[in-house]
DNA sequence: CAATCTTTGACTAATATTGACTATATTATA
DNA sequence: TATAATATAGTCAATATTAGTCAAAGATTG
């Protein structure tokens, strides 16, 4: 019934629009926020309100001169599933070591991971790669790394 | 969508356009900036921004009558003393985002890393993956994790 | 009314362009 | 051969051109 209530939603259909015909979209920020007559902030806002990874976007930013946005599309892989329900369910805001080595070794053994693969996230990781002092900050970190990777692998590009 | 908008983009495209059928090429600086209606020194930032050792380039120059500059194009595979030094003087012990991309860039170009390979390290050393507060402490998050994952892999090999 | 989402703008950071000045190598000339 | 003239490339800082961050203010929603 009733169309977008605001302008971010505004600008968020007019960037998918394109997409929806294009496998990327390329802008200058300036150019949008003129368009749809806000500050050049509000298109950053958008993007990181409604094009996030998770939503199977990936985007990429260039300043200076001839300076860019870009958002494009990633296509979903066939194990997104089991990787989007290992986030939620598993991995947290927190991880420690031993269980975050479990679940890469299962996902290796599910075929989701090739042995190399397996062995880059090990490495990154590890304790003794993180070097953190403190244990409640290296499971933070660790967590968060494992998110951006799993994440990343739910697309293929 | 649209090529690029700066000059600097343009002069890199051509050079390694002849890269790409050519070992190396050498120019003569104030041929190149005419060419391209710039003045001689922006040469030499193309040059300082795009043609560094972290993205695969050596670059020789000589002064005077019958100057010129010369890059060329090393193979990160082929030459393990050229990673090796890589690793030592350019990662560190702190790296940022924009050196460590061109470092992971140029491996997946050589042929050392896959794609999946390249984009998980890529997603591992995201500065929004590792929301570190202090820069400081960010890139040396990051060349740590950069030199475990790679260092991973050569004992692999 | 409390929580969340949106809008705004001041400030920051990165990248590109330009030109004056410097350094070095070769060639011409005394 | 020594020196001067010429022909290159290098450095650096000022300015211009973008995009990013963050927090406060405002609007919407449950």
């Amino acid at each position: 019934m009733e169309g977008p209530t605001n302008i971010s939603d505004v600008i968020e259909k007019y960037l998918k629009g394109i997409l929806a015909e294009a496998e990327q979209v390329e802008i200058r920020r300036s150019d949008i926020a003129d368009q749809f007559n806000v500050v050049p902030s509000q298109i950053n806002y958008v993007i990181k309100t409604r094009f996030t990874i998770q939503n199977g976007y990936i985007v990429e930013s260039k300043r200076g001169g001839g300076g860019y946005i870009r958002i494009e599309k990633v296509n979903l892989l066939a194990d997104a599933d089991v990787l989007d329900s290992l986030l939620t369910d598993v991995v947290g805001d927190s991880i420690n070591q031993h269980d975050a080595f479990a679940i890469i070794n299962s996902l290796f053994n599910d075929g989701v991971l090739k042995e190399r693969e397996a062995n880059i996230i090990l490495a990154a990781i590890d304790k003794d790669t993180l070097n953190v002092a403190d244990r409640d900050v290296e499971n933070t970190l660790r967590a968060r790394i494992l998110i951006g990777v799993l994440n990343r692998l739910r697309f293929e590009d």
